[in-house]
DNA sequence: AATAAGATTGACCGATCGACCAGTCAGCAG
DNA sequence: CTGCTGACTGGTCGATCGGTCAATCTTATT
């Protein structure tokens, strides 16, 4: 019983490659990944990594599906137990701010997707997720604590640039205005400046 | 006369692999470019590629460091010969998008490097401009047309995050939140409501 | 004309790439 | 027991990778 049975014991395997192959993808980006380095990293043959996902590509194809299902159903569910108010539309934000800090594989690999030039067609979990977010700014204008005059699709890209690529370039731009990147706080003192221009702005009120 | 001299010709043949290496490094990136397709845009044989810059590293390298050279050069002189205030300090912010705007080879380049996990020294070109950019915060500070109660680096940053971030991930985005790609004055309009952000903040003035 | 230096070439190297194949083995249904 | 299916392996394929080398061509200098 505590033994996995044939099922269980295949898709473990499978488990098993798809998290090796998700580290290493993360690392390096697809073409910089070998079927060998996964292979070694899985404990198991590159003919058997073949015999599941049939090519390299439907494999990082299976990586990023499932690592972005998780995190969007993630985002949803939390999106959606939140409540209605200015603090409330202000904790949201703060949380995907965490959530990325979190999960620093997640944003290289939406790093990697963003540079593939191949157009695959997503799955609606993003699109879905998107929506309750422009929902919660239309809400936000409704009740009168978002300006009105801004189009909630550029609100939320404009928001999503501030958390993106935050943690996709800090380690850059620390060097450039003389940060210490290690810094314990670091992630702490930009949040609260970035919540500060995206809410009030730069010009003095 | 018209003719290139050795020396010249030489040098032309430098630029020449260099352009074609910078089109394909900023299209596949590093791993997935290779130096036969290098040589073969560039009407040269691999040997010669080897000659000119050692190895394929090196050669990445020098493509970046031109690029990027040129391009914090131009950014340097845009901003020295800035004028004061809070108007001069906006033309500032939209000469640096439509810079990028017109130079998305430039933003695929950082996105790639971004991804890079050699921590190369870089020249101080960088640090040189964001010293600049930091000045100009500071004025705005002292002349009351930035709030002060900001660290200018931060605000700096999360400037760089607006303007960086749409350019590289606008083709994603506009997917998510139903914009056509193809509208005419698409970046205009982010613009628009990112500056809006910017300048005054979401919340109602 | 002789020479030196640098630009350029084609042939070639060992290594590694993704993929494929025939075959073994275990478990389950009939 | 028989037959089938799917997990899994070792070996190997042709292609391509980055890199090297000796030889040749071009040009400037002497």
């Amino acid at each position: 019983m505590d033994q996995p049975e044939k099922h269980s014991a295949a898709s473990s395997t499978r488990d098993a490659i798809l998290d090796a192959a998700e580290n290493i993808f993360v690392e390096r980006g697809f073409s910089d990944t070998s079927m060998s380095k996964i292979a070694g990293a899985a404990r198991v043959t590159k003919s058997l990594i073949h015999h599941h996902f049939g090519s390299k590509e439907q494999l990082w194809m299976e990586v990023k599906n499932r690592r972005f299902h998780e995190y969007f159903s993630l985002q949803k569910e939390q999106l959606a137990k939140a409540d209605t108010g200015i603090e409330s539309f202000r904790s949201c934000i703060i949380n995907l701010f965490y959530v990325l800090k979190n999960n620093p594989e997640m944003v290289r690999l939406i790093s990697w997707h963003l540079l593939d030039r191949a157009q695959t067609e997503r799955h609606g979990d993003e699109k879905e997720l998107t929506e309750m977010g422009l929902a919660k700014v239309l809400e936000g204008q409704q009740l009168g604590y978002v300006r009105k005059d801004m189009d909630p699709r550029f609100m939320l890209i404009s928001f999503f640039c501030l958390v993106f690529h935050w943690f996709m370039a800090k380690h850059e731009y620390v060097k450039w205005v003389g940060i210490s990147e290690d810094s314990t706080n670091l992630d702490d003192e930009y949040l609260n400046n970035m919540l500060k221009i995206f809410f009030q702005g730069v010009l003095p009120r």
